[in-house]
RNA sequence: CGGGGCGUAGCGCAGCCUGGUAGCGCAUCUGUUUUGGGAACAGAGGGUCGCAAGUUCGAAUCUUGCCGCCCCGACCA
């Protein structure tokens, strides 16, 4: 992309009303332009992060044996009258009525329609096990709204149901999607911890929620430190036992501010005490018949007998994610997006448009990266030096490739790593290869 | 939902206390000169001061009501 044809709003200065570093870097970096409390309009760079994280969701989720569905964003009351949620949920959730006066709902969430998904069609337990999920946006209308994404009332979730014949079985699809997330969030570039955790008002008594430390965290967490930076799992059988990938992080102790218990936390070694604020990016449940039971979601056994299904449910936050990722990766100049999810592999800036060696080589550059798959930005603006500079570093992409006259008298240009700020001088041919080889 | 704050040009703000025809910086447009880390000069455009009612000869300014937004807390992907 050519940032001269491209749609980049940038803003200089802080919108007085963002105050954590994510909202104030998305606003100022054209990502998302606020249309009223916690709603948001995606503008094409944030736009592409979302649709990056998404992917890398979509692809564990594959990876793990769920699949992929999409229901509306508009439900009827109907359902939620069948579980009793329809008015035990209570203000967070948008109420309509439609031009015959049926009521419906924007959905916060979607247990109930999956449930009736399932029960229309599903008769055996030899269907099961099934894990379906689907990624659609959600409204829950937030007493308060803050931060940005990170707190929105429309959000973008990743909902994953599973559905079992017994409780053993239904543990293994909890083992599956613990896995599952476990990898997603390392894809990510981020470190979440998985943590024992309240059910809240879904209910059930297996649940974890999946955290990221960052100073702006909402809430208080408390965990051993050698959890932060364990390995993912990575290429693993998700038909086989994957007890030991669970039973090795819930060995130690990490727990939300609900679920805390200090006597516990202090028989860690005091230097593995890590006591934080965390972002809850990913939680996951087990429910059991919560929903299947009151809407008779039932398949036969061996037997010819019916049984209720056993379900769990798994929320991935992936509007969330994007603010998140920002809290966890920035500096006082901008964004540091991890590889995986950059909107651009790298930036290509020529510093004179017009000058014939720095237009021809930095176009020779951003052709290369393009056919190397690395999806550059090619700054191709006139203006300052400056400028063009602090603007790559506000949005953060992973390297920068300066191109000027005063480097090509020398035959070279500048690399520079955006996380490290390392600068190194080299030819546009190593350049080239240095960049590809860094995604490929 | 309790407490606090804010709404004046695209963005950031001053003006309000003490009423008198709306200002600054940045951005934008034109021109000239610049150019290796947020350039300089000259000129130009851009506002029913959130909305409504009231007080007044006169309201951005005082009064009342409403709307919107933010922050802290309690609750939540």
């Amino acid at each position: 992309m050519r940032l001269s044809r491209y749609f980049l709003p940038l803003l200089k200065e802080t919108p007085s009303d963002a105050t954590v570093a994510s909202h104030r870097y998305m606003l100022r970096a054209g990502m998302m332009k606020q249309n009223s409390a916690g709603i948001y309009t995606w503008l094409p760079l944030g736009h592409k992060v979302l649709k990056k994280i998404e992917q890398i969701v979509r692809e564990e989720q594959n990876k793990a044996g769920a699949i992929e569905m999409l229901m509306p964003t508009i439900q009827s009351a109907d359902l939620w009258k069948e579980t009793g949620r329809f008015d035990a949920y209570g203000p967070e959730m948008l109420r309509i009525t439609d031009r015959h006066d049926r009521e419906m709902l924007y959905g916060p969430t979607n247990e109930d329609m999956i449930t009736d998904v399932f029960r229309s069609f599903v008769r055996s337990y030899k269907d099961l096990p099934k894990m379906l999920y689907h990624i659609q946006w959600k409204f829950r209308d937030e007493r308060r709204p803050r931060f940005g994404v990170m707190r929105g009332r429309e959000f973008l979730m990743k909902d994953t149901y599973s559905f079992d014949l017994t409780e053993e079985d239904a543990v293994k699809s909890y083992y599956k999607m613990f896995t599952a997330y476990l990898n997603t969030f390392a894809r990510l570039g981020i470190k979440a911890v998985p943590m024992k955790a309240d059910t809240g008002p879904i209910g059930g008594d297996l649940s974890h929620e999946f955290v990221i430390l960052a100073e702006s965290g909402e809430s208080e967490v408390f965990c051993h430190r050698d959890l932060v930076e364990m390995a993912p799992p990575g290429d693993v059988d998700f038909d086989g036992d994957l007890s030991h990938i669970f039973n090795q992080r819930t060995a130690l102790y990490a727990a939300t501010e609900e679920m805390h218990n200090a006597d516990e936390f202090a028989k860690i070694p005091a230097d593995k005490q890590l006591s934080a604020r965390g972002i809850e990016v990913g939680h996951i449940f087990y429910f059991g018949d919560k929903y299947s039971a009151p809407m008779k979601a039932t398949v036969m056994d061996s037997d010819g007998k019916p049984q209720v299904a056993m379900m769990g449910s798994y929320g991935i936050g992936v509007s969330r994610l994007v603010g998140g990722i920002i809290e966890a990766s920035h500096d006082e100049n901008g964004i540091i997006w991890p590889k995986s999810v950059a909107p651009f592999g790298a930036g290509v800036l020529n510093l004179k448009p017009g000058h014939e060696e720095a237009d021809k080589v930095s176009e020779q550059i951003y052709q290369k990266l393009v056919v190397a798959g690395v999806d550059p930005l090619l700054d191709d603006e006139k203006g300052s030096i400056g400028v063009k500079f602090s603007r790559m570093d506000l949005i953060g992409l992973p390297y920068q490739i300066a191109v000027g006259p005063r480097g090509l008298k020398e035959g070279q240009v500048e690399v520079k790593d955006r996380a490290t700020g390392e600068k190194q001088n080299m030819t546009p041919e190593a350049a080239i290869d240095f960049v590809a080889k860094a995604f490929a």
